[in-house]
DNA sequence: AGTTGATTGAAACGCCTGTTTGAAACAGGC
DNA sequence: GCCTGTTTCAAACAGGCGTTTCAATCAACT
């Protein structure tokens, strides 16, 4: 639960100079992804960016500004980061599906660590504030509408858009437990399975398959063929 | 000095909402259900009991002990409210499947009203703390369990048990975006078409399609619905 | 009655919060 | 040097927080 702040956890943010707008923007951000608007406190984020307290009211006005700032600059980062696969004309529907579902769970799990970026985001997905309509619509729909054109072509163009919204969210939601309640699927799962079978590459084959199985393209789940 | 309470037998039978102590749990449960666990106050939450501010910790000790127990009462409460069903012997999997998937729906969104009880719960579920692992244990592990084995005998007990996770997972986290993300959810879809499809019971039936088409129990998913 | 122990109540205690203050430090042009 | 504008700093502010105190109240038993 972590009441008991400590103001030892994140290293301050290296004094390289930089401005000092920016050193509180990157201590803000890693500061509300881990403890959220409410709970993060503006003296930890100036200790951690090695700043005075009153310049966050200098250079932000308030804690709330700082926030949709730092949210702002966050979601910015990341999708220069981690950007979609540009798939040369004529690449498979179904390659490209696999591909699209791995990007999303690079961005979402990351192969290298958890990004605190993807964490300030998910808050606000989950809990939306004024900076969600922004990131919805700069960060989330044209990725959607990345995903429906897929399934689109997968089915050969014989399923309306309603129902291809309805595949491509459940496909989102597949990769989106994982992200949002990852600690729970950890107490579900035993541990050894989780190393070896829930990595970003073992899940984007998975959802990958299982979409192609429900839509028709590709056989079922793996093993034996039933009967109907 | 921390009297705990000291015979729940002798007393009168508790008037539901005449015992101080459950109000306080009530007026707890909703106010960390919409605020969070920092950003609520015990005197918020006394105010809307009407009890005195001392009386949380009189009966709880202290608000992170409130807490917990607020949040096992949300949770016992809610598995009273909202049961599994009981299947009679012989019903067929994918019935079985429907049903739960349902049931989880039903349980998740509502279909009355979400309830502040689940809002507490996903709170646990995102950003786990000491009441989590009782959650798990008491409420989500055997509901995964009967999902699993639903879906071995669906599969004809051909697929391993950590394949039969994976595609339990699978099927959680399509209804868990709904709850969790609603609210971009319903940024991405048209008003008119949230209304109509994203509802519990056209849910469940896309989510249990999806399921047997994957399994290939089911046609593909251009098909009509199988499942009455 | 009187005594006892469990509950309640209003006020206060520290502590921590976001924010403001006013002076000090710094820069660059004259 | 002086002047001017910007940036930093320690200190303080007012308010809210969880928690504690202690006297008052209540219910039940002798």
């Amino acid at each position: 639960m972590a009441t008991v702040r400590s103001h030892a956890e994140h290293e301050p943010v290296p004094k390289t100079a930089e401005d000092p707008r920016d050193r509180i923007l990157l201590a803000a951000g890693q500061e509300f992804a881990e403890h959220g608007y409410e709970a993060a406190t503006v003296r930890d984020i100036c200790l951690a960016a090695g700043v005075n307290v009153a310049a966050v009211n200098y250079y932000f006005g308030d804690k709330r500004r700082l926030y949709i700032e730092s949210v702002k600059h966050a979601h910015e980062a990341r999708v220069k980061q981690v950007p979609l696969p540009d798939w040369p004309p004529g690449t498979p529907a179904a390659q490209r599906l696999h591909d699209f579902v791995a990007n999303m769970l690079e961005r979402m799990l990351g192969f290298s660590q958890p990004p605190w970026q993807v964490r300030l985001m998910m808050r606000e997905v989950l809990h939306p504030t004024d900076a969600c309509r922004e990131l919805v619509e700069d960060y989330i729909r044209p990725h959607f509408a990345v995903l429906v054109a897929i399934l689109d072509d997968l089915a050969g163009h014989t399923l309306a858009e309603p129902e291809l919204r309805r595949i491509a969210l459940s496909i989102i939601g597949q990769c989106f437990l994982y992200r949002a309640a990852g600690d729970v699927v950890a107490m579900l799962v035993p541990a050894d399975e989780l190393a070896s079978l829930h990595t970003p590459p073992q899940l984007a084959a998975h959802v990958t398959r299982y979409a192609l199985a429900a839509l028709g393209v590709g056989r079922p789940l793996p093993g034996k063929e039933r009967i109907p």
